[in-house]
DNA sequence: TCGCGTTACTTATCATAGCAACTATTGTCA
DNA sequence: TGACAATAGTTGCTATGATAAGTAACGCGA
């Protein structure tokens, strides 16, 4: 076991300073546990042509159905809202896994909507992100899974910028 | 206060699909809050001409003193360990922040060690950043904030991919 | 001492993220 | 209606990051 749990990520420290303050390691350990966590969910999507950006943009645009999305509400509800979503839908469509069209009451918007094409790869990465999922968070008990996520809904609250985007992954 | 603490994570979603697992709602809400956290991180080194990354590296090699730091070694210690520390080096030399040499006993290492301008930044930077990891944390007392630091140290020790490294922020 | 595997970086290539400037539409208001 | 602001995307430029292949140096065993 890499990180002696009795030392956790203080344990891991190897100039011999401590952190500066407990926020501080509280913010370290945030940022490090989801590099690790996402490392792994993006390692059981890549193989399929996808990156877990892309990924959550194609699950968002099938949740959205037959009427579509428009391309920034898309943006608004990607885990990590990047500021360029026009590129990353770009390869979608290159792939055939989404088609976009003018919007007719506001020619402005483009809409997108998922293929079949990009339904059925969804259908077959589902169970697996799932499992990786489940997977990255199998270390904790039911309990404290909702222990977690409270406190992350917490700290999300509190930090939101322009209005904590939603997601529909 | 745009995410509902009633409702959470949950309370994001638009297309009134729930999430298919605990598991993957608790992986979400860890991607999506440490993506929240690490911008408004990122934004107080910025302003500085240091990403995120340098910046930790920077961190790093200054820990590791007049001894100096190996190259590899740094990548082992960083946040989000990227393949390619090179680069992210390359631009903290050129900004005169570390210098580089050989090592004399093994001549395969390069060791990196911080400059009296390097040394001056990071001074001037760890008040802010250190401001802003404590804000970022804010929303949570210092019950809750152990509470929360155990929960990632325990994820982390479960998903350790390669021997979970090591940092010194 | 001569391979040959290992270690420590470096470089190449390519994809992605960010910021800012630009176009096309729509809405508003004098 | 005619100008001007706001909205919805797109594009250009640059920086950063990932994967993988390449190079130099060390180290060990025959």
């Amino acid at each position: 076991m890499p990180v002696p749990s009795s030392t956790g990520v203080r344990g891991e420290i190897r100039q011999g300073k401590p952190f500066r303050s407990r926020g501080q390691e509280g913010a370290i350990a945030l940022l490090r546990t989801a590099s690790v966590v996402r490392r792994a969910i993006a390692r059981t999507v890549e193989p399929h042509g996808l990156s877990l950006a892309q990924y959550n943009a194609l699950r968002i645009i099938r949740g959205a159905g037959a009427g579509g999305v428009p391309t920034l509400a898309i943006r608004e509800r990607m885990i990590e809202e990047g500021t360029t979503i026009t590129r990353l839908i770009d390869k979608l469509e290159e792939a055939r896994l989404i088609r976009r069209e003018r919007s007719l009451p506001d020619r402005r918007q483009v809409v997108c909507r998922a293929t079949d094409a990009g339904k059925k790869l969804l259908d077959k990465l589902d169970p697996q992100v799932d499992a990786a999922d489940e997977q990255s968070m199998r270390a904790l008990g039911k309990r404290e899974l909702d222990q977690l996520i409270h406190l992350l809904d917490t700290i999300r609250a509190a930090n939101a910028e322009r209005g904590a985007a939603a997601h529909n992954r």
